[in-house]
DNA sequence: TTGTAGGCGTTATCAG
DNA sequence: CTGATAACGCCTACAA
């Protein structure tokens, strides 16, 4: 088959003129090069290899063959011109170093991934505005979003929402999708056992001025605290940081509450350590519990009681839901609560007796 | 004015025809909408607002004007096809759970969006073949890399570094540009201040196959061995993670050190808690260290000693240098290396006396 | 200083 | 099933 050979031929060619042209411009190969290389018109290419199937199965193979021949490439950003979508999706949040991120982050790296898309992290650290700018300057090259411990006010989410497709985790905002914990049962879950160990004073850490999780924990806790007869007094706001725990010793103390609950794992372990500074003993004279189950939690002493949240099933969860909302999915409904567990560990124990109790 | 106001009130009546164009494609205005609304052509409106100066002072404020009432931003993927340049650049690291590679990315991200950069952050998880993908399938679209703690080879490095600027965190390859720690003082001064507390003998817990840095040390803390005379052994390759500290347990009892340094902070913590489970007491019987300085490091109790990294200048600087090359800088050298330092904390002491050693 | 025109890599619409 | 051809939003010579 002289035919045959001659395009082979002719075929190698090309590539050889082609990879020296390609080399040139650091490897990269467009649809042009394998179509030329394949013999074919560039559109064709573009078919072929966005929609398989679609095509003739001896053209589609040719072009396979060259593409991979040049180790082809799509260029995302060429790609996103037309359609409009860059395969690409944002993950806000306001301290990648807080460990509660680090979960939500690698659920929402692995889904994303998986699906094909590219997940770019914002950190906002700074307040409201800075976090507003960093998304603002991501919102074009975005498809959607992820905001994670936001700092916005639920306007300016619902703003962006009508931009762009958002999905929201631990907070909730009408009309904007959200994964949330299952909050009422964690609550539940920890108060049964701080009664069972007899506390009936308990103060509750709160967090930032906008973290709507820290409110409705604290609403639960209150209904709760109504059925089961307790003393309860909320803190608050603090910065969500072991500094703001360390900060509130004095004012955890002064409730004369035998149990505190901070917002989250950092809280709790900043108040153990100025709690070990003062000479207050945990658990002997004050229980102290968290949420998040960050890692640390387990390695401090003593260990701390926490109540579990599902983060990396959280990162993951937000990703996909924003994935169907962009693939035109219909039901807004948002999934379905995370369930939440209660870790028993060592800084909660039975309420210490009125001879040995905090200070007097 | 007549003709002022006349132009106002145009600009005014087009401002609306556009808005509602706008509003219909999801807010994103273009530099054709601004060259309408301010009567100028699209190019000197990309010229205005590009490259600030270089125009008539009337005509560009007109163009800011115009851009800030539409709240015009440049699309980044349509400005990336003709310049070639996506202002994105990727951080590579093996795993995001991993403490270490917080600082790291923290640093990276504040000096990237500093400089009006995106990073995007792939992990890789999965060893080799994974991350070989993951960077394939970022690389057209990310002006260049900073690998972290990449399992690559280095060949593949330098293919890689061959098509895009890339630059190392600890890790050095010939002619690819890196940030290292001062690995030699760190080590120094930890093994002095082993053998300060008496120990003859001590046993390293080696990082994974493929940590170039892992290797170093070994080697300076081999060079040190022999100047002060003290025992030495390598144990390894281990994971780098908790698990893989634990697991190294048994090993290192075998050994009869009396000091154990690890690999980084996660293998030390592991091996404290097998250490504790075993009976072993830290230090009494085992003095353990590790690197880096993680969360976590001074929670646990004892206290981890620990050689500190700047691991936030890391990133930070990594950034930097890989911005410079973008920036056709030709000075390829290294940056300087991050000084290291030694926290003493409390999980080395001073030696065990013979009768009360580790087992019989 | 500003407008004109062509191109960046891909998709999408229309013919053929 | 496949080939032209016009967008997509922006940049950049080149011309005026």
């Amino acid at each position: 088959m002289p035919d045959e050979e001659g395009a082979a031929n002719l075929a190698v060619a090309k590539s050889e003129e082609l990879t020296a042209k390609l080399r040139r411009r650091g490897g990269a190969a467009t649809i042009y090069d394998i179509a030329e290389l394949a013999g074919v018109n560039p559109s064709t290419v573009s078919r072929a290899l966005s929609k398989p199937g679609r095509i003739s199965a001896a053209t589609e193979a040719k072009i396979r063959a060259a593409a991979d021949q040049l180790n082809f490439r799509f260029n995302p950003m060429a790609r996103a011109l037309p359609t409009g979508r860059s395969h690409t999706l944002a993950l806000v949040v306001a301290d990648i170093t807080n460990p509660v991120v680090f979960g939500i982050v690698r659920g929402a790296e692995q889904a994303a991934s998986a699906a094909g898309y590219t997940l770019v992290i914002a950190e906002s650290q700074e307040s409201g505005e800075a976090e507003a700018e960093a998304i603002e300057r991501l919102m074009p090259s975005v498809d959607g979003l992820v905001m994670a411990t936001t700092r916005l006010s639920d306007e300016r989410i619902v703003d962006i929402a009508g931009r762009k497709p958002v999905v929201l985790i631990n907070r909730a905002v009408d009309s904007v999708r959200g994964v949330l914990p299952d909050i009422e049962s964690g609550v539940i879950e920890l108060l049964a056992h701080l009664t069972e160990l007899g506390h009936r004073s308990i103060v509750y850490l709160a967090g930032p001025e906008t973290s709507w999780i820290s409110d409705r924990r604290f609403e639960h806790m209150l209904e709760a605290s109504e059925r089961l007869g307790l003393g309860l007094v909320e803190i608050g706001p603090n910065a969500p940081t072991i500094d703001g725990g360390r900060a509130a010793l004095r004012r955890v103390i002064a409730a004369r509450a035998t149990a505190a609950i901070a917002f989250n794992d950092l809280m709790a372990i900043g108040l153990m350590q100025a709690a070990a500074d003062a000479g207050v003993v945990v658990p002997g004279q004050l229980s102290v519990s968290g949420f998040d189950d960050i890692f640390g939690s387990e390695l401090i002493s003593p260990p701390l009681t926490t109540v579990r949240a599902q983060l990396v099933e959280a990162g993951e969860r937000a990703v996909t839901d924003l994935l169907a909302t962009l693939a035109g999915e219909t039901d807004k409904s948002s999934s379905p609560l995370l369930t939440t567990s209660l870790i028993v560990r060592g800084s909660t124990g039975i309420v210490p007796q009125p001879d040995n109790a905090t200070a007097r």
